[in-house]
DNA sequence: CTTGACCTTCCAGTCACTGGAAAGATTAGC
DNA sequence: GCTAATCTTTCCAGTGACTGGAAGGTCAAG
């Protein structure tokens, strides 16, 4: 099948798939007008890629995830660590935000929000209070 | 003062520095030597740019925030206005990041994580449940 | 036979830096 | 005064994960 039949498949756009193609995630056939020709294994493994990056795992994650994917033989632990590992980092990132979201919070209901010329907000950021 | 100094007091690496002048935020005199000379509003500058980036700003915001912040006669609604809008969008991303949070937890909760060679984690990406 | 949709490659741009090379300036120690 | 180390300069290239666009080839419908 084309590469547009595939995007509609596998919910990625044909500038995606080429691209992962690029940095060797997977190889099409080709046709013989050129035109790469997707089988339904390419497009399952389109589909993962999909799936695994909208989980938030980088593409060199995916590709690991992908490699376990394809290996019949893979333990369960090496795909468990990287998950565990990716949730540690999701942890850690929420965390993050809600500090910033705290802080930002505090300005916001601290800043009039009128005409006068002083801002709460932009004395903190410069460090005046 | 030079870039080291301007770096140090600023928390800013001087490449970084470089790159802001580049992109326009800010413009140093030069000494006869040719290097960047640094005066305390500049270095003002670039902690207020060093703070608002680490609230999560993106630099576009930092430059009209810089902007407002220069602006003596601005109105503090200004500013209060981008900072909603920046709440808004974290306020979303901890929303996303949560159900990733979920969604990671479940599978890894279910992943046995041995030796054998299947893995609920890598079945629910792929699809097949 | 022409139109339009699809496909190809390649080049460039995004964002916010970061790294490194090559060369010139300054400073510290001897 | 010399040398070595440190600092500074510019410029070019790379990161991650695409995305946009140009120029051209292919295909199916009417």
């Amino acid at each position: 099948m084309n590469i547009g039949t595939a995007s509609d498949k596998s919910g990625l756009p044909p500038k995606t798939i080429r691209y992962y193609e690029d940095i060797g995630l997977l190889k099409p056939e080709r046709a013989e007008n050129g035109y790469r020709d997707y089988s339904m294994s390419d497009v399952h493994k389109l589909r993962f890629l999909q799936r695994s990056r909208g989980l938030g795992f980088s593409v060199e994650e995916c590709r690991q995830l992908l490699a376990l994917y394809v290996d019949k033989e893979r333990a369960s632990a090496d795909v468990k660590s990287i998950a565990q590992s990716k949730l540690l980092e999701i942890d850690q990132k929420i965390l993050e935000l809600r500090e910033l979201q705290h802080t930002l919070q505090h300005l916001v209901a601290h800043c009039h929000g009128d005409q006068r010329p002083d801002c709460p907000i932009l004395e903190t950021i410069s460090g005046e209070k």
